[in-house]
DNA sequence: CAGCACTCGGGTAATTAGGGGT
DNA sequence: AATGTCCTAATTACCCGAGTGC
């Protein structure tokens, strides 16, 4: 069976995303709402976040300021 | 020459049309039971949807600024 | 013709959105 | 400013059996 690929991303559920981050699906919400993360809408309105970009930010970006 | 293609948009099944969204096919039935997309029905009854239609939705606008 | 994966249809839990308050 | 919790309404996910697609 020839799988059809139309170019998919791969998308988190903000359940997903919350495991990930340890935190309330309801933060990464809030995320959202402010720009920090790219939200896909469904058309019933709930959110789907882009894999890739999650990913990035989960990388833990070092601390260049030095901040401690 | 190029193998002739008779006018045929190109159709995407609910399955693929989920995976793309990342939610459950079923769900993407209920979109088009409500509208929100235009399915077109095989002779057996199962629907198939057009590809640029779900592209056009699908469509990933990162935050502008100008979310709410 | 036979067989398997997928989709259909309906019904019921689980998740999410949104606002408010700590 | 940021996160977690409570509430209600809406949307979505998984259960079944039967039919379609190839």
């Amino acid at each position: 069976m020839t799988t059809r690929t139309p170019d998919a991303e791969p998308l988190l559920t903000p359940a997903e995303v919350a495991t990930m981050f340890r935190v309330d699906p309801k933060t990464v919400t809030r995320w959202a709402k402010a720009g920090k993360l790219t939200s896909i809408r469904t058309l019933g309105g709930h959110r789907r976040y882009r894999e890739a970009e999650v990913r990035a930010l989960l990388k833990g970006v070092p601390n260049m300021g030095g901040d401690l």
